[in-house]
DNA sequence: ACAGTAACGCGTATGCCATACGCAGTACGG
DNA sequence: CCGTACTGCGTATGGCATACGCGTTACTGT
């Protein structure tokens, strides 16, 4: 696929999507030739992400989705030429499209809030899709749909085009992260078989024997203080670096930037 | 590695580590029986490092790190019960014990500024460690001596321990997040056999070609504003990210917080 | 009407992967 | 000098993505 070195630029101004990543922005043509399929892309999207939601990201293989719709598991491959595609599917089906967040005229912040609290809420309900190992920038529709939303709610700040990417980035990087920590605590649960404060007290437990209180004082200090001993709310880590993030956003929307 | 004190061995029994992650801690005890061993535990995380270096996580598997080292595959799981315990030992190795970033009674800002700097470095220079799967919460000693030296930094803010274990999971994700944004960048740039420029480049053709402005204003004037055409100097999302996290956190410091 | 052909489902095969199991050899403690 | 704990490692199992090609189907141009 790496074109040689005489070959130049593409000409024809066409960056080659996949097919089935053309069907997901509608321009899918009907073939109008052969057999009718016997499935459709969005029958194994839809099964895939029932899987992976259902026993997570492992339980998607090419042939379980195939068992799961009761087909072979090379019929698949008619549909998408390879798995990552149908990652990429699956991102976009699960992530739908942004709903209504603000109405036009709402302060940037709350909207920023409104739109990174929706997000997180999109991860949470598909903790796979933060094992989905990446292939490209998003470019799918909804996920630019959400790119979208957030440049709106940004744009009372008035700040320039390069800055405002660089909060959605920010700010995407943030909730992706957060969302990305409940995963992990989740897999932990998961194949450790305790609950989230037997899996932190075990945590602290291990560390309280291993890190010696003169090699790590501060740390000690954590595990003494008790902070470490009880689970919070679990928005509460959420709601503290965002409103960090968001302290540092409006500094400089208003010119206090260091 | 292990250090000459030895100490440190309570005796409360019950260990629920496994035997290579408490190696990692300096408790191992020489068997001293059987045959003398072919290999270190130190050779095999080694020889798995340099592979994910050089070739990517994908590249270590079981029977490559042996026959890298001249043994054969089952031989390393008298080293190491499983392959995610010798994911835990490869980050171990690869973060390495942090370098001495600032001298005491330097500003929280600053220390912290030169934290995230420092671990910004350690994940450029081992990308690999972005794309291992995760198993549980950092329990080896280099990870925990990082994280120590995040709360010292943040001695001087005042804040109480739940606010600064808060801070530095804020910090720590936004230099991760900012890594992975990097290592996906590499992967496409590897697999897709383009250079940056031209990622961007036709990622914004394409984007251009399939978004429509009337469903994506905001989205069709960023690509048209050309701030999507240049690749920035590499470190200027993080420079911006760290400086709105950090205004952030000031605010909070100085009692500001919204 | 009918051949040509494109798209279909899918069986088979290849080459990876982690790892359970057990065997044969080794070196020290008694 | 023997038992035993430990070694390296061959073999086997069950999983995975996917290349290839076969037989079949249904439309298209003649």
């Amino acid at each position: 696929m790496a074109d040689g070195g005489g070959g130049g630029g593409q000409g024809d101004g066409g960056s080659f999507l996949p097919p089935s990543i053309e069907a997901a922005w509608g321009l899918r043509e009907r073939p109008s030739k052969g057999p009718k399929p016997g499935l459709t892309l969005d029958r194994i999207v839809d099964a895939a992400v029932a899987l992976a939601s259902a026993e997570g990201l492992g339980a998607v293989s090419m042939g379980r989705v195939a068992k799961e719709l009761g087909a072979s598991t090379m019929s698949l491959y008619r549909y998408v030429s390879a798995k990552s595609e149908l990652y990429v599917l699956m991102q976009e089906a699960a992530t739908g499209a942004p709903p209504e967040l603000f109405p036009p005229g709402t302060g940037w912040r709350e909207a920023v809030e409104a739109w990174a609290w929706a997000l997180r809420e999109v991860y949470h309900r598909n903790l796979w899709m933060l094992r989905v190992p990446v292939s490209g920038p998003p470019a799918t529709p909804n996920l630019v749909a959400w790119w979208e939303k957030a440049l709106v709610a940004l744009e009372p700040t008035g700040l320039d085009a390069g800055a405002k990417i660089s909060v959605t980035m920010l700010l995407g990087g943030f909730v992706r992260n957060d969302a990305l920590v409940m995963a992990d605590l989740d897999t932990v649960i998961a194949s450790g078989g305790a609950d989230p404060e037997e899996v932190l007290a075990r945590y602290g437990r291990t560390l309280r024997r291993l890190a010696d209180p003169e090699r790590y004082p501060e740390v000690a200090r954590m595990l003494d203080s008790g902070v470490m001993d009880s689970v919070d709310e679990p928005t509460a880590e959420f709601r503290f670096g965002l409103a960090r993030i968001l302290d540092g956003v409006a500094a400089l929307v208003e010119g206090r930037a260091v």
